[in-house]
DNA sequence: GTGCCTCGGGG
DNA sequence: GTGTACGAGGCAC
């Protein structure tokens, strides 16, 4: 008699059991329990394209060969009728006993004769199997089949048949946020194998606690004492195994926290054995390190912030306050960590740290929280887990959205490049967006348009795709791209390719998202705004994946067509905004910048819906915003403007800035100091005098050296041995002091040096801030190197230049001026 | 200009 | 694990 059971799938992996792939998919009840359930009859294949005209299909039934002492034959084939790159093809899927013998197989085939292409190979035998079954983790699915003995944490449920049961999503996973603090002494690098863990804190929605291994007196409930580092990590095992988290959280947790604790753990031989198939926590170690929990998510939120949500955030670092600052509001405790392992060392106090520790795991613990709603909009849209989501590209989801959506349209996938391959797409350059540069100054009444989502609607109205490229059936009847060249670029105007119908089903399904966006309540906003959000993003990233070199659907013609379309769309506007008697001040890529003269504000959304009356397909032009006054910034020197650098004040006062970039860690304090005091003085105060002032006077500050010697310090970090180092920047010579001096060196090590006068070079004029006097430093490079550097393009927009900055003051007129 | 190196996130 | 995915900017040459 069999059972039913309805599920959220979170995480899968497959195990062989008895000679046969078995899946299991590792998720929540209905009634919120753990569960595991279990597939035995999803076969691993592939597919093999014969030459036109050649049968092979006897040759691969009875295809068989010997190696490594086994026996490799494919179990079965089936010849179907495909079609690969829009075109009809007869294909032969090969099934194999295991996912391994894939790989051998395909290897082994290459020797027979009349195979045009062997497909879909690489493709990860659970991914192949959410797939080929339909299933879309974190959404609903009855199963059928009969509770099982199986050696897992979790309940076992042996199914027969896994089937979509309505729309429902999981929203509501346990999430339990991790975060460590550990012995760092200032200076030193950050090792393992040497410092201990000191702390670690757990932040979940009804569970907070500090472990530490010091005690000393408070009143903090959440902390708990254990008595050595042994029984830290004991307890960073027990807790997760007593709470049992959907999904574990950190913040840079992959490149972190985990394997830190894992080294740790090693040292005491603790077996981290959290999967809930008693496999141990699987650290990866490649340039980005993962890892990963079997049946537990392990969310690094850092790392799906910079990978997926970077480009919609204001900030250019991505560290937890500046996230947190910026998403939540809420900020890092202000704590100097160089304390903390001299107050361990001295038995002070360590309460702050503590705090502090706590507030980091809330903070990615609240992080998580926020962005759940993207994510699993991520997930149901491309049809991934969690934990793969968390760690793709743009370009990845692009593709496993594509490689999901292929069946549907019973398109077999082309092929990742070659090397080769590889390395003649990475040379192939084309044309891109269209830039019509702004003279630098200030200017009113300035409207701005926007075409909306212009290259996913390009490559959806025009039928852009690889399998629609230069189709002979069009030959000679449709029109060009308008590429500007003698290349002959068309799209097949009889069928619409696989790319511009998913593409346009992007779209449109984030056009009724906006529809009903509007009367939501606070709740069902949220997530209805994180759907469609990652509905822009996925789209939006169809244009660089077709130009992208790892891509599997790569046609840099259809990159280039889409540029050469947006090109053409935007001068058009241009050409016809001049027309209507607008001034156009400035254009890049989609946007349109002009001024109203003697027209009004009703005028130019008159003359959008002109436009738009007359576009193809999805294609839309907004009006985007009017701007009482705004001012355009000169990038490099030069006379005239520069892209994507400019301020605007909207009618509420509110300042849009687009461009200006900030300053790296290793800059010197002054160069950062600058910058950010410019910066507010002339967008905030709209005092250009006073802020160039204030720039002359910290230049002639370093001329005289009242800059104190710290703000001119330069931090780098020695990333290997002295001795490894073919190129010896500034840094390196410092270190190689700091060694002969018997001071222990290395890789991670936080290198700190001012640069000196002198005529040699950097390198040798680079000296530790403790050999030098206060003023010892090189008033030129600070000026010419940092200072200058960071404000100039700033300057450049109210038509002062470098020269000007450098000029020496005259020190009476702005005596008290600040 | 080319090529090598470093950074990021974390303590 | 049916693998293998950075990209931008500074310094030395």
């Amino acid at each position: 008699m069999a059972d039913k059971i309805r599920f959220f799938p979170l995480d899968v992996m497959y195990k062989v059991i008895d000679n046969k792939p078995v899946i299991h998919l590792f998720g929540k009840t209905v009634d919120n329990k753990q569960i595991c359930v279990l597939y035995d009859s999803f076969e691993p294949y592939f597919y093999v394209i014969p030459k036109k005209g050649f049968d092979i299909a006897d040759e691969l039934k009875n295809f068989k060969f010997t190696g490594n002492n086994q026996i490799y034959s494919i179990t079965k084939i089936e010849t179907v009728k495909k079609k690969y790159l829009g075109k009809d093809v007869n294909a032969i899927k090969v099934f194999t006993k295991l996912p391994r013998d894939v790989p051998i197989i395909r290897e082994e085939l290459k020797n027979i004769k009349n195979i045009e292409s062997i497909n879909e190979n690489d493709i990860l035998f659970v991914r192949r199997f959410l797939i080929d079954k339909n299933i879309v983790p974190m959404t609903l699915y009855e199963a059928e089949g009969i509770f099982g003995q199986q050696n897992l944490k979790v309940p076992s449920f042996k199914a027969e048949k896994i089937e979509s049961y309505g729309t429902e999503t999981f929203l509501q996973p346990k999430i339990l946020s991790v975060d460590i603090e550990t012995y760092t002494p200032q200076y030193m690098e950050i090792e393992p194998e040497k410092n201990p863990i000191l702390m670690i804190s757990f932040y979940a929605k009804d569970f907070q606690k500090v472990f530490v291994w010091k005690r000393f007196k408070n009143n903090l409930d959440y902390i708990e004492f254990v008595d050595s580092e042994e029984a830290l990590i004991k307890k960073f095992k027990e807790t997760i195994e007593i709470y049992k988290p959907d999904i574990l959280t950190g913040y840079f947790s992959d490149g972190f926290d985990l394997p830190y604790i894992k080294a740790r753990a090693d040292k005491y031989k603790i077996k981290l054995d959290l999967g809930l198939d008693f496999s141990e926590i699987k650290i990866e170690k490649r340039r980005d390190t993962t890892v990963q929990i079997t049946g537990i998510t392990h969310l690094d939120i850092f790392k799906f912030i910079r990978k997926v949500i970077s480009g919609t955030l204001e900030t250019e670092t991505y560290n937890l306050n500046a996230v947190a600052s910026e998403l939540l509001d809420e900020k890092k405790h202000d704590v100097d960590l160089n304390e903390l392992s001299k107050a361990w060392d001295n038995n002070e106090e360590i309460k702050k740290f503590c705090e502090y520790n706590l507030n980091d795991a809330k903070l990615s613990y609240k992080l998580a929280e926020k962005l759940m709603p993207t994510i699993s909009e991520m997930v149901k849209i491309t049809g991934l887990t969690i934990y793969d989501v968390n760690r793709m590209g743009f370009s990845q989801l692009v593709e496993w959205y594509l490689l999901r959506q292929a069946p549907n349209f019973n398109e077999i996938a082309p092929n990742k490049p070659s090397n080769d391959d590889v390395l003649k797409r990475r040379l192939q350059t084309y044309k891109g967006a269209f830039v019509f540069e702004p003279k630098p100054g200030l200017y009113n009444n300035i409207v701005v348009f926007d075409y909306r989502s212009l290259y996913p609607t390009i490559i959806g109205s025009h039928n852009i795709g690889p399998g629609t490229l230069n189709c002979s059936c069009c030959q000679g009847e449709a029109t060009y791209a308008p590429t500007e060249d003698n290349k002959k670029i068309w799209f097949c105007n009889k069928k619409k390719s696989f790319i511009s119908t998913l593409i346009e089903d992007l779209i449109t399904r984030r056009t009724r998202i906006k529809e009903i966006i509007k009367d939501q309540t606070d709740e069902k906003f949220a997530i209805l705004d994180a759907r469609q959000n990652s509905l822009k993003l996925l789209a939006n990233s169809f244009y660089g994946y077709l130009g992208f070199f790892m891509a599997r659907w790569y046609s840099i013609e259809c990159a280039q067509a889409t540029t050469a379309f947006g090109r053409y769309y935007i001068k058009d506007v241009n050409k016809k905004a001049e027309k209507f008697g607008f001034r156009v001040i400035y254009g890049d890529t989609d946007s349109l910048f002009i001024t109203l003269g003697d027209k009004s504000k009703e005028d130019a959304e008159t003359f959008s819906e002109k436009i738009n009356r007359e576009l193809p397909g999805l294609m839309e032009l907004e009006f985007e915003g009017f701007y009482p006054s705004g001012i355009f910034v000169s990038a490099k020197v030069g006379a005239y403007g520069a892209k994507k650098k400019y301020a605007l004040i909207d009618e509420k006062g509110i300042l849009k800035i687009k461009g200006f970039e900030s300053v790296r860690r290793n800059w010197s304090l002054i160069a950062k100091e600058v910058q950010e005091k410019v910066l507010n003085v002339i967008l905030k105060e709209h005092n250009d005098e006073k802020a160039f002032e204030y720039v002359k006077k910290v230049i002639d500050d370093l001329r005289n050296k009242r800059i104190p010697l710290e703000k001119v310090i330069i931090h780098t970090q020695l990333q290997k041995e002295i001795s490894d180092y073919d190129s010896r920047g500034p840094h390196v010579a410092v270190a190689q002091r700091l060694k002969n001096k018997g001071i222990n060196v290395g890789p991670g090590s936080m290198i700190k040096f001012v640069v000196t006068q002198g005529s040699d070079i950097i390198r040798n004029r680079s000296k530790l801030p403790e050999e030098i006097k206060e003023e010892d430093y090189d008033s030129d490079y600070y000026i010419h190197n940092q200072v200058v550097p960071a404000v100039e393009r700033i300057f450049n927009v109210l038509g002062y230049k470098k020269e000007e900055l450098l000029e020496i003051k005259d020190q009476t007129k702005l005596e008290g001026f600040f």
